[in-house]
DNA sequence: TTGACAATCTAGCAATGCTAGAATATATCC
DNA sequence: GGATATATTCTAGCATTGCTAGATTGTCAA
């Protein structure tokens, strides 16, 4: 009987809408217009069906940030030629970093500034969470000897450039130039 | 007359008591704690007369902000010894940071995470904003042509170690690690 | 003493995340 | 088929939040 088969996969479809909706929701109106009353008027159900999905608001966030690494770690994928040189490779990987970061902020907030629930390092940990920093591992390698410290230093460093950028804190348009500064740190050259 | 005097002078201390509350109980309990109405309660007065302080929460959280980029610049500036090498500066001043938001972390989360309605880059932009990225400027100069551009990339490479270590993303063991490379950055050496 | 003005409070609104318990639909068993 | 058990979903509401209108109290000059 496929019956339950149905219904799981309903389920799971219902799932889904959940996510698009607070994904889209939080992209044009940000995350605070983002709530369980127009995330259900959305998916058509009342309240208390979204807690059958979903412990609590934050993990529905959480949803929405294993989306978006699973997008990042494949832009960065994207971003790395196979003609291109080592240097020239983490510079595309740093630019294609930012640019995921500013096109999408609503998406980057989910992912790194907001509670999500989500796991890091753990044994548990999807695959999504893993990917980019692999990504970014790769393009890091051929610099370095301790290739899991220089890819946190330089995933750290791209992050702290997206996070001051979007606040304001320092001038947009130096970004490339601190793109440079962030190249010759990974290849040790000037 | 003095009357007035006096009572701006008691205006003002009771504005500090707000921030002084706010900043101890956000330090102890986190920012979500920091209510209007545990505030009112603290300072041992109703609700409204916070609104004839501060516009809204966001400009408390901004108040503390504030006190805490003075902290930090000072800090920042009394971890410049005149006896250390130019890149030890670098080094010290790095290492100061990162004590910094991990010894006070819902301080460094207003000035930088929260939304606190401070302007930056404004003509009306208060010395303790500017201070500390003197201070980081101060160290990087020897190393740049391009000091500003140098002391942004800086700046966000230790604003990303705080956030992604503060959010379990990167190992904690391995921050002096990550600090040496930022500082290669800078110096461009190996 | 009175009247104007400032300071402060009471009371309440609208919105939030979340949940208990009722109501309804669906499946299971005799 | 009908009764019963089990999911599924909804209604209604709680406690909390930021914020504010309007009443109330205090203060001072005329």
């Amino acid at each position: 009987m496929g019956i339950s088969e149905r219904k799981a996969r309903e389920r799971g479809e219902r799932e889904r809408r959940i996510v698009v909706a607070a994904r889209t929701i939080a992209e044009r109106d940000g995350w605070a217009s983002v709530t369980i009353r127009r995330l259900a008027e959305e998916i058509e159900y009342s309240q208390p069906v979204l807690y059958s999905h979903f412990e609590n608001r934050d993990q529905i966030v959480g949803a929405v940030a294993l989306e978006g690494f699973g997008e990042l770690a494949a832009m960065l994928r994207a971003a790395i030629r196979p003609s291109s040189t080592p240097k020239e490779r983490v510079q595309d990987v740093a630019a294609a970093y930012l640019d995921f970061a500013f096109a999408r902020p609503a998406l980057y907030e989910a992912m790194f500034v907001l509670p999500t629930g989500l796991r890091f390092a753990r044994s548990d940990t999807p695959a999504q969470l893993r990917d980019g920093f692999g990504a970014m591992a790769t393009v890091i390698a051929p610099f370095s000897q301790d290739v899991d410290t220089a890819t946190e230093t330089f995933w750290s460093a791209l992050h702290g450039l997206a996070e001051l950028e979007r606040h304001g804190r320092i001038r947009p348009a130096f970004r490339a130039q601190r793109i440079t500064l962030i190249m010759q740190m990974v290849s040790g050259q000037r």
